[in-house]
DNA sequence: CCCTTTAATTGAAGCGCTTCAATTAAAAAT
DNA sequence: ATTTTTAATTGAAGCGCTTCAATTAAAGGG
């Protein structure tokens, strides 16, 4: 494979004039310019990556670690937000390195992912994603002094650049939505309480339901475990609200997977969804509107967040000085036909 | 940040030994491998990848270009096979670039971005996805001497490694089993004949009416074009096939946002799926389970091709002398709810 | 105890680029 | 025509690692 060396050569110019025309074409005059260009064309010289990465002491590159349990294994969510990653990269002409680890991996190790990639400069800035309350990594990186972004926010008292979908606002929506077709007990089935993500629903459904002047009932409210399938949680979440003495007529199911299960579970109880109880879905796959009744849904905008990720992340690397890294996108409710009326 | 040049001022060796212990451990006296580890952890040293990477001129690096059309950005397909290969890639030490190009970029455009990452010896291998028919990406990979994977087949007469699923065989099951139901007249709606996969599927579908004595009908088969919204391509190809004077009341639709076009089509015609028309989809989307009713599907092994592409690549990359680089898995039929007696 | 093998370590030459001070060529000013 | 200014080019010094021939240290053999 021919190097800038070989260039220098046979356009009769030093290898600091053919790097110019490359770099810095301003530099030199036009009609060595040109020699040089016909000769690159000639061999087909294509600089090596690892050599100016070497140089320049950057790789023009970012990571994201994806957290692949088997869970999300399944969700479309990532596909979309991966979409809009890799296309500003491709605009800005960044390469994107992906990693996975499945999220049964200890922290220790999950960290020592990320600091791989940093310590051995790999890449010029990572994308965290699904923080964890206290989240290590943040931690790690802000302390670095990494350049990264986060996908949602955290609770712990440090400032770092993120963007987040308003999962608070959504929820109370949804909330709100149902209130005003007069449910009073609004069951609940959520994800977590470790995913900051879990919180900010939660948090958004009680702050619904003070909105509506409804009472907070623990009892309305269920948690799924961890590691546990989630077709089989929200199954398992929505009989036992179904089975409470004064079981709820509407329920919000904080996300896809859950919900998939909680609408089998709704079958199983000899009930209908939209008919005996109204539903509504957190996140908005695709599928949803193809269902039988369709189903309500929040939507979240997944391909912009993930342009909006990618895009604080280069400019940071780049030192841009950024307006505003702390971003919030609202989530939308779409009402479809899986919520009715109470009584 | 530490180099290698620190630690072995540190530890009082040359910068030759530093290495050794890092790649030839067995090569340095225990004692001095200790001191040098020590100091290695004391500073945090970790080797500079760029340095490594132009040294050794290799990357330990392979990249995978996502055809993001909108179509497959909903495709959980892909976050199937992401799994399958991040997987491999960890498990093996490699890392994996992401990168995606729109497939209504024109077709040398999107060959530049194989060529771009090829000659600026980026990566050491690509894993190649969904090849057309005469495919210029493995015409080029083959001329250029690259190491490369393709996930499917292709028709041009060069011999290179490929990971495939089995869609003839597939659709034969498909039809094997409506013809056990007593069906004769199957409708086949399938996507477009550019891509070698459509071709093998419907080529399947032919021999599997061959095997049961059914005659091939042309009327009962159609072709979505490229560049349609595939749901909405769907419910216009089962409409096209409902309309026939004697239309089909069987289906077998080629893709998962194919087949949400039909049921809606289905539905919006009057009929019942599995009841007044019995359907199977090629590909088992996690919904299909949850539709009602469930849809009967040919399920990919997907997970597996991801980690089959990637090893082959990987010990091709490493010049391990690989058994055999042409995999054909076999597909599965899922035997749900959607398909009823002809009758 | 000296000589031969073998083991361990060193030093320097790359790998292919970027960058920048220094030099030379060309243009502008006097 | 000479000096000053500006433009264009060069050359060499990195960037941080690997590799390998050459050297030195340790071990084994008689």
């Amino acid at each position: 494979m021919a190097t800038i060396f070989d260039v220098a050569r046979m356009s009769k110019v030093s290898i600091g004039t053919v790097s110019n025309v490359l770099n810095n074409p301003e530099k030199v005059k036009t009609e060595t310019r040109q020699r040089v260009l016909e000769v690159i064309k000639a061999l087909n010289f294509h600089p090596n990556l690892s050599a100016r990465n070497l140089s320049r002491l950057r790789t023009d590159t970012i990571a994201l670690i994806f957290p692949f349990s088997k869970r999300n294994r399944m969700e479309p969510y990532y596909t979309y937000l991966l979409a809009g990653i890799t296309e500003i990269c491709f605009q800005m002409n960044f390469k994107l390195l992906l990693s996975s680890c499945t999220t049964n991996i200890n922290e220790k190790e999950e960290l020592s992912i990320y600091a791989e990639y940093v310590e051995s400069q790999a890449v010029d800035g990572l994308i965290v994603t699904t923080p964890k309350s206290c989240d290590e990594r943040i931690k790690f990186l802000v302390e670095t002094k990494q350049n990264f972004v986060v996908l949602g926010r955290s609770n712990i008292s440090l400032d770092f650049p993120w963007v987040d979908i308003d999962g608070s606002y959504g929820m109370s929506e949804a909330v709100r939505y149902l209130s005003t077709l007069g449910h009073k007990r609004i069951g609940y089935i959520g994800t977590p309480n470790i995913f900051m993500f879990s919180r900010h629903r939660l948090e958004g459904y009680e702050r619904g339901l003070n909105n509506c002047n409804i009472e907070f009932d623990p009892e309305l409210v269920v948690e799924v475990s961890i590691n546990e399938d989630e077709v089989e949680a929200g199954e398992k979440g929505i009989l036992q609200l179904l089975r409470l003495n004064l079981p709820p007529k509407a329920v919000i199911v904080s996300g896809n997977q859950l919900a998939l299960g909680v609408i089998k579970g709704i079958n199983k109880f000899g009930y209908a969804v939209g008919k005996d109880i109204s539903l509504i879905c957190f996140d908005d796959a695709e599928w949803n509107v193809h269902f039988n009744p369709p189903i309500t849904s929040i939507r979240q905008p997944i391909y912009e967040t993930g342009k909006m990720l990618s895009k604080i992340l280069i400019q940071q690397i780049k030192g841009v000085k950024i307006k505003d890294s702390h971003i919030l996108l609202k989530p939308e409710l779409i009402i479809r036909e899986s919520c009715k009326k109470y009584g």
